[in-house]
RNA sequence: GGUCCGGUAGCUCAGCUGGAUAGAGCACCAGCCUUCUAAGCUGGGGGUCAUUGGUUCGAAUCCAAUCCGGAUCACCA
């Protein structure tokens, strides 16, 4: 069989609402539609109702049509249109060889040679799987820390999603800003700061060798440890717990310095830029430890103002409306919420006042369609609120708002505290994993023939990305478990299982003297003479799926999706190298097309992986 | 109590726009390294898809009710 024109190359069929990679199995689906209106047109058939599956591996085929559903409709027992449906495919389409009815199923194989096109078409494409520019502006906001306390594991969840989302957002055709939203005011702040005047002798990273984050951090515990301790007090002294909470002077003291730094004291502002510049030099270590970047920074403290600013102007309007004590309010009763505070009595902004002075201005910095906000399901009703008072104070960047939501990481005992000292710290576990990756490879002595160097960087390489995978292969929306007691594997379902299949790619093509990525002129001879066998038709199948999963990952905001689909093509890759040997191969047509398959297999793994952040080693 | 999310193998999770015999990994058992890297491969045991009812040719998937777990409903951020 030669080869054929292929007739599908890249592209894509536009809908009335979506643009859907034209890869084979989308074809597929187009021509069973057109194949109906061809035979039956009479009968308006919704394309929602053409099922199409990979065909399950006991049966023969690549992709099946699911019958059932026209059959009221057309009045026709299903193996019969399936063999109508079927003739007209193989004998009207370029695509199909044959096809086999099975108890309600129509099994289609498309052509060997269409196959061997679309590896001699894509086997090299950098960039396969990816969508071209589509005009949509869209900014992620991720991380967005406070700046009291040092990441920790649940941290890294979010910043990691959030990262990938951009990268896959990017990857699908949208023109993406990465931003981080600095949490540097507010009574949170101000409790480190007075737990450190009061406590901490003036130390400094410096002289006391502690990172800055963690060094704030400390004195954020010892606040609350103080607050505790005096609220302890003022109860045995008779006040009940809710006085004894608002009473207790070292809260107080918190609350007037909060008012100081909003009315611009000299020597708080000094402080307050002090150690937030610690915990800066603290964050900057770890995000560049973890591969992470923002192309845009905010800071609240810079955006509180216009927060309040549209306070009043939604007050002036009428929308807001003011209490006895001058604090400043909104309504959502009509909307089966309640009523919500936007700002104090005595005029200081709430964590919602600044967030919606931010929702603004990131709109009117980039004219964003869409502004995605990781932020944790806690968060679920503060979300809910925010877009809705945007809404009703008429600003356009409300329907923009799109919060994506994950479920927080705990610990078998619960969620972590950082009062309670359970919080698993995010510096810690990137050291807890390198030092896995180390004890791991030595045991399975796999460090002969690199340098110490090497040996350091691969050791991240694989650590990092275990750490990765592990929180991303889990769907955003639940929640996870995390026992820090048992050590995250580095077998299974891991990224390490995907670099592996990936260096055991490298080591074919190192030994058959070809590059990562060979030119398409390597291959263009070739002919397809022998069929493919199961193993082989199986990665082609996959590595087909490519688009798709990613097409789907960027829409359902999902990065699990390519986990998942990663984690099956090396499984696949694996048990394909079980069998099918490329230096050994029975001739050289096998070993050319065994060479685009794994070629192409590699690309789409350290594509894929790289979307999330995770590198694949070319040894290991 | 209201709203939202979840409940699939001992554990961690896929599958959820209804389709063929419900899948992985870990753990457990048995095999496979003179042959491209065994961080791998092959096989095995293990399931009332929380429960009940409904919708239909067909339900883990959709609907309703119930049970269990979580989040949230702050002048904390």
């Amino acid at each position: 069989m030669g080869n054929l024109a292929p007739p599908f190359f890249y592209n894509y069929f536009y809908t009335k609402y979506h643009r859907i990679p034209m890869t084979l199995f989308n074809q597929t689906k187009h021509a069973v539609a057109s194949a109906l209106k061809h035979l039956f047109p009479d009968t308006e058939i919704a394309a929602s109702m053409i099922q199409v599956n990979l065909t399950k591996p006991e049966f023969t085929g690549d992709y099946t049509v699911v019958l059932f559903p026209f059959v009221k409709l057309l009045k026709m027992k299903p193996d019969a249109l399936g063999a109508q449906l079927g003739e007209y495919l193989v004998n009207n389409t370029e695509l199909f060889g044959e096809y086999a009815i099975v108890s309600g199923f129509l099994n289609l194989a498309i052509k060997d040679g269409v196959w061997a096109g679309f590896l001699q078409n894509n086997f090299n494409n950098r960039t396969y799987g990816e969508q071209t520019a589509k005009d949509n502006r869209v900014m992620v906001e991720y991380s967005s820390p406070n700046t009291n306390k040092p990441l920790h594991f649940g941290h890294m969840r979010n910043i990691f999603l959030g990262s990938a989302m951009s990268q896959i957002l990017k990857a699908t055709g949208n023109e993406v800003v990465k931003a981080n939203l600095i949490n540097d005011r507010g009574i949170h702040i101000c409790k480190s700061m007075i737990a450190w005047q009061q406590y901490a002798n003036g130390a400094t990273p410096e002289s006391s060798g502690i990172k800055g984050d963690h060094l704030v951090g400390d004195y954020y515990v010892k606040f609350n440890d103080i607050y505790k301790e005096q609220v302890k007090e003022l109860i045995a002294a008779g006040k009940d717990e809710k006085t004894a909470e608002k009473e207790a002077p070292v809260m107080l003291e918190a609350q007037a310095m909060l008012r100081k730094w909003e009315a611009g004291d000299p020597e708080v502002y000094d402080l307050w830029k002090k150690m937030n510049g610690w915990v800066y030099d603290g964050f900057e270590v770890t995000y560049k430890q973890m591969g992470i970047t923002f192309d845009k920074w905010y800071y609240e403290s810079d955006t509180y103002l216009l927060g309040k600013q549209m306070v009043m102007e939604g007050l002036e309007k009428g929308v807001l409306f003011k209490k006895e004590d001058e604090s400043i309010w909104i309504d959502l009763k009509e909307d089966g919420l309640d009523e919500k505070l936007l700002l104090r009595g005595d005029g200081t902004s709430v964590y919602i006042t600044q967030d919606m002075g931010t929702a603004k201005l990131k709109y009117d910095d980039f004219k964003l369609n869409q502004s995605i906000y990781v932020i944790a399901d806690e968060q679920n009703y503060h979300m809910q609120v925010l877009k809705l008072i945007l809404k009703k104070l008429g600003e356009p960047c409300a329907d923009a708002v799109y919060h994506l939501s994950y479920g927080m990481v705990e610990l078998p005992t619960g969620r972590m505290k950082s009062r309670e000292g359970t919080v698993v710290d995010a510096d810690d576990m990137v050291a807890e994993m390198v030092r896995l990756s180390r004890e791991q490879a030595e045991e399975n002595g796999k460090t002969e023939g690199f340098t110490e160097e090497e040996l350091v960087k691969l050791y991240d390489t694989v650590g990092l990305g275990a750490l990765k995978f592990y929180l991303l292969r889990v769907d955003p929306k639940k929640k996870m478990i995390f026992d820090p007691k048992e050590s995250i594997d580095l077998h299974g379902f891991t990224a390490t299982f995907i670099q592996y299949a990936h260096t055991r790619i490298c080591s074919i093509l190192r030994k058959e003297g070809m590059p990562l990525m060979p030119d398409t002129s390597v291959f263009q001879a070739f002919q397809l003479t022998d069929g493919i066998a199961p193993m082989e038709k199986k990665m082609i199948l996959q590595l087909e799926q490519y688009p798709n999963v990613l097409a789907a990952a960027a829409s359902e905001y999902n990065p699990s999706e390519l986990c998942n689909y990663t984690f099956q093509l090396a499984q696949t890759f694996n048990s394909f190298y079980d069998v099918h040997s490329i230096s050994k191969a029975e001739n050289d047509e096998k070993k050319q097309l065994r060479l685009m398959i794994v070629v192409m297999a590699a690309s789409v793994m350290r594509h894929a992986m790289g979307l999330l952040g995770i590198a694949l080693p070319e040894k290991m």
